[in-house]
Parts: structure tokens; sequence; C-alpha cells
DNA sequence: GTGATATACGTAACATGTTAATAAATATGA
DNA sequence: TCATATTTATTAACATGTTACGTATATCAC
């Protein structure tokens, strides 16, 4: 096994990346099913969502809150289209964007889904207890925020 | 907004699988330029990394090792063999396997983007704190233990 | 207003995620 | 031994991740 400079790099299952992928797949092992049941993708269950929350969202602020990139957001919406779950209308201030809302039938999906989700949020709160899963949250919190404050100035390649 | 049983579903940004990818984007954003200067993916480097750490495993233990499905793995392998940074030959003792080899030349890219890692990890370490990341860890691995113990006997999909 | 820039969205091309189906080798049990 | 089941790995097909590029509209500088 190489080492560089006298370091050795952190053991691979020890990884970061690894340990919050590895909690990600817990987590979701679950309810995927429940979303295979209605033919719905992770993904487009987070449209779904999103847009349950607040209709009437462009495609970049879907993008943003469903940490989905443009592209792969623009053949997700395509095919909720297809499938008569959302609607796409034009915006009237800038004819730029597009306004997608949730159909009468992607709000029957919801109503269908969410029961599963709130199921499996209440199984992993009462498994990993309320305390430590709050204080996880902030963890990550705390990780994301301090990752982004200014500079990352060892790396150039923005 | 639909609300289901009187229950409210988590606010969307507040779920954990959300938390759980934005803490995952956020620590690979800026190691993932060091890989594509090297012509590598994230699932490669995982691969190069894992046979770095020890050679010669079979396709399966990589596909457990780097949480990589088996039909992605065995593209990623074979584009890797095509690039010669792996070889493969066969098992001796059972013929239905592959056994993957780090060549010299998978050893060298290992050797150039291995500090990079380590002074991502140090970077992260350094921001936010020792202690903190020690206890991250504990964490995520404990949710995942708990949500592994038998049962999830609320989901009867498998 | 006009021209340069930026923004919103889309497509292209390739790698990966995911489920299903398959082939080949091995293990199991009558 | 032989039929059957299991394991290992691959491929197929489709959805998504990712970068690069194209197009239309909007905004800004002048």
């Amino acid at each position: 096994m190489d080492t560089i400079d006298d370091r050795v790099l952190r053991g691979f299952d020890r990884s970061l990346p690894m340990a919050l992928l590895r909690a990600r797949e817990a987590v979701m092992k679950k309810f995927t099913p429940s979303l295979r049941a209605n033919n719905m993708s992770a993904q487009q269950w987070r449209v779904i969502r999103a847009l349950n929350e607040q209709d009437g969202l462009d495609i970049s602020e879907l993008s943003d809150r469903c940490h989905l990139l443009m592209p792969s957001l623009s053949r997700i919406i395509q095919n909720l289209e297809k499938r008569d779950l959302v609607s796409r209308s034009q915006s009237e201030e800038d004819n730029r964007r597009s306004v997608i809302n949730l159909t009468d039938e992607g709000h029957a999906v919801f109503r269908k889904i969410a029961p599963k989700s709130i199921e499996r949020y209440e199984f992993i709160t009462d498994r990993f207890g309320y305390g430590k899963l709050e204080l996880l949250y902030e963890l990550l919190d705390e990780l994301v925020e301090k990752l982004q404050e200014g500079g990352d100035t060892h790396d150039r390649s923005t």
C-alpha cells in the first residue's frame, strides 16, 4: 500500500464521503420500495414534494431546492409532464422561465406516498432517538456552513 | 399544501436524506477538480483507492467496499482496464471470479491524487474541528447500525 | 437604442444508479 | 451422479449525474 508524504490516507471505509453515503443508503433503503410501488424515483419524489410545499416554482428554484442539476431536472420535468403529474406554463414577467405546477393527479400521488415518508421518519426517530437526530442535523448543517465560509483557498479551481 | 393524517411531512430542506446529501456535496465539492484533472470520476477513484489498500480483490468485494452496484462496477472495471490502470486475472479456485490488480500506472495515479485527498481531509478537520468530526462519524455509524438492527418490520418489501 | 454580458433553459455525450434478465461456474441434496 | 439451486459476473434498458455547448431572453454599459 502506497503512503504519501509520510502520511497515510485515512482508511477507506472511514472516509467522510463514504460514511455519509452509507448513512444515506441506510436511511433511504426501506423507503424506496414505497416509491417504486408508485413508479416514482427518489428524485421525482423530491420534485413532487417541493411543489407540494410551494407550487408554481420555476425550474431554477426547483433545481436549488431539490439539489438536482438543471439537465437532470429538465428530463425529470419532461417525464412528469408526460405522466400528467405536473404542468408547465410560461412566466409572464420573464419569457425564459417555465413555471411548474402540480396537477390534481400530482397532488393525489403526493397524498398517497407522504404517509409512507412520515412513517419512515417516525421509525428513524424511534430507533435513533430524537436528541441524537437533532444533534446530527446540527452537525451536518455546521459542517456545510464551515466548508462554505469564504476561501477554500487551498484549491484554486474555481 | 397537503397535510396527511393530521401530521405534516417534515420540511423538505430539513429532511434527513437531503441533509446528508448536502453534506456530501459540500465535502466533495473542492476535491472533484483534482480528480477531473486526472480524468478520474469519484467512483473510479474509490476503486483505485480500495485496490491500493488491498490489491487482488474480486469484483464482489470491490462492490462491497466501494458501495458500487455490480453493474456500475462492471463498467468501471472495463473502463479502467482499457486505460491500463487495473488488470484482470482469473481466480484459480473459482473460475467465476475475476481478480483485479492495480497496474504500475494505477499505483502512479494513486500517488498523484492521494496528496490532494489528504489535503482535503486536513482542511475539513481544521475547519470543522477534530472532535466534532469524530462525533459525526460516531453518529453516522450508530445511525446505520440502528437502522439495520433486525426488523424494519414496518416494511415488508424484502 | 445598440452591443456586450449575463441568465434561464435546453440538448448532447458519456459515466453512473438501478432493476431485470441472462450465462457460466459452483454448491447442494436426492 | 444428476438435477436443482446458488453464486458470480455481465448485459440490457432506462433514469440520473455531470460537463460542455447552444439558444433565447433579459440586463447592463455606453
